[in-house]
DNA sequence: TGCCAGTTATATCGCGCCGATACATCGAGC
DNA sequence: GCTCGATGTATCGGCGCGATATAACTGGCA
């Protein structure tokens, strides 16, 4: 059984609005997840390429235009096989979509995403962090005779930085629950 | 000119106390990273077996016991080049001390570090989230019409951690320079 | 006494993804 | 006409992760 990568399901998800080309998918990509976080042309090809043999997007190349000799774009467009491995992804709710890695890109496919996925993604990182707090606080427990200033310094950071996480997860939460029970079809049209 | 990556640096810093086998060695990063950043043994003991053939650390194998028959631990200890090594790495500042990636291990060190290079570093990390910061708001004031609520949150979730991480180095760049500034040999008692 | 599970301990393999690099075209400013 | 930066496609080397294999020791429990 294929897993379908983060950086599969950001192109698919990137597609699925209008056909692009590889370089027009990297910039709309860096800009929903950030400056950081962007993906470098070293995984973007290559799994454009992966993705056209394994039939999830096709290839517009007229090659070279005889007139001009210019090499037309390569705009990239769904196939049906993607458009509905998409629409899979979408629907599901497991740990890949909470992970670390994956987090970020399922939560900027959210308006692509129903209320109760989203729901069930968002408590299953919160779920996930809350293991890391437990965890780090062990280890502040732990350490505790040994280690220097700057460690333990360290280490609290992380721990505010997880917290400030799970407040953020509180309030999309709390938004996404009031959103359903205010009514059975939230906001399709909003 | 060969680099001295963050793994090798990690290496280093753990063995500069006393000699340790991997496994322990794995254990201290994890305790003093925190539970998520440990590093995996695919790739700690291919990274060891590298310093060794580089010279920066040895091994102690006494191979297994003849009267036990049990295999004896490997311990893996700094030579002079790795102290060498380490030395010139602590005492460096410059981008690769506050990338993303290898900030949080010069931190970790901080206590093997002299105060003018701690400060350095901070000065240097604080100046790569400014830019940062800088780009984020770039990004959040071009999208403005199209972007959905979702990834117009993530932006600015991205945007506060960002802030935060600043407001941090901030208040450790305020005590180091005052602690320069009280004395010459700032708290090196503690 | 015997068994099972968890921890300690070392090691390899596949591979996803990044950073660097190369090359080519286009528009804007000088 | 020239240079510079943005647009655009593509490959290569390699780092480090996750999964996996192996094995001995340790503690609990029956």
């Amino acid at each position: 059984m294929r897993r379908t990568d983060v950086l599969t399901l950001a192109i698919l998800g990137t597609l699925a609005e209008k056909p692009l080309h590889g370089y027009e998918i990297r910039k709309r990509l860096g800009a929903s997840l950030g400056p950081f976080r962007a993906l470098s042309y070293g995984s973007l090809y290559p799994a454009l390429k992966r993705m056209v043999t394994e039939g999830l997007i096709t290839v517009d190349d007229q090659g070279p235009d005889p007139s001009t000799n210019r090499r037309s774009r390569i705009a990239y467009r769904l196939t049906d096989a993607g458009t509905t491995q998409l629409a899979e992804e979408l629907a599901s709710s497991g740990a890949s979509s909470w992970d670390d890695d994956a987090f970020d890109v399922r939560f900027a496919m959210f308006d692509k995403t129903d209320s109760a996925t989203r729901l069930r993604i968002l408590e299953g990182r919160r779920g996930r962090l809350s293991e890391r707090l437990e965890e780090i606080s062990q280890g502040l427990k732990a350490m505790r005779e040994r280690h220097d200033r700057y460690t333990a310094e360290l280490q609290r950071h992380g721990l505010e930085r997880v917290e400030r996480e799970v407040e953020w997860l509180d309030q999309l939460i709390e938004n996404e629950r009031s959103a359903t029970r205010g009514k059975d079809d939230p906001a399709s049209a909003g």
